[in-house]
DNA sequence: TGTTGATCATGC
DNA sequence: GCATGATCAACA
């Protein structure tokens, strides 16, 4: 990626020591000494912060569907913060696998994996913010209860069924408690494998799992 | 103003 | 194309 990039923490207490001392710093500081260059604004360079604190953090997963850092079993998510310091977006959690959904499970998804634990950065994200001037929040090392785990698996099935099924067209962003499915896509155009209602190999639009905006600043709301 | 649907960058 | 990292922007 980029000069400097930080060691692999061996546990716990060492990635969170490591995004505690990032916390009331600014990106434009802390990209500096990364080497990296900060963009003006994120219309087209989206992942820059995230790809930034993964980098600073010593994330090795890379673009496989594992866990950020792996040998910790724990994923890093960024979280945009408003002017009120509450988280102002959704989080994608991964991309919902259209054509190879027969017999999974929620024990082996890649949703479960990536939110069995969950570091949250948050990150200052209102507009009225340079980039350079955003700063980083205090970090949240979380897992979900019992019943936000209930309810995560249940949302799951219900998509996955849909998929099964075919409906994608009932597919919206509506559905869910927790966990919604929205397009995951470069286009409208762009098409990934999947089936139809017949059973019959067809094609449709791209789509992500993603956590619904209220129950980010629900976790963040509660234990920071 | 919050949500839903659309879109941007990068690596392999 | 599919995986990662997300935010943008239109509309109710």
């Amino acid at each position: 990626m980029k000069p400097g990039k930080a060691e692999i923490p061996c546990d716990e207490r060492e990635l969170l020591g490591r995004a505690f001392n990032l916390a009331g710093r600014s990106l434009g500081e802390i990209a500096g000494e990364a080497g990296y260059a900060t963009p003006v604004d994120l219309k087209h360079a989206k992942g820059w912060v995230g790809e930034l604190l993964e980098h600073v953090l010593g994330a090795t997963a890379g673009s496989r569907p594992v866990p950020d850092f792996e040998n910790l079993g724990i994923e890093l998510k960024t979280v945009p913060l408003n002017a009120r310091q509450q988280p102002q977006e959704s989080t994608f959690v991964s991309t919902v696998p259209m054509a190879s959904i027969i017999g999974l499970s929620w024990l082996e998804s890649t949703v479960k994996a990536k939110l069995d634990r969950v570091l949250w950065i948050p990150v200052e994200a209102a507009h009225v913010l340079q980039v350079a001037d955003r700063r980083v929040g205090a970090p949240v090392l979380w897992s979900p209860s019992r019943e936000d785990a209930a309810i995560l698996q249940e949302d799951w099935e219900e998509h996955i069924e849909m998929i099964a099924l075919g409906r994608l067209e009932e597919l919206d962003a509506r559905m869910g408690t927790y966990l919604q499915v929205r397009p995951k896509a470069f286009s409208r155009e762009d098409l990934t494998a999947t089936f139809d209602a017949e059973g019959v190999p067809s094609a449709s639009l791209p789509r992500g799992f993603y956590l619904r905006t209220l129950f980010t600043r629900r976790i963040l709301g509660a234990a920071g």
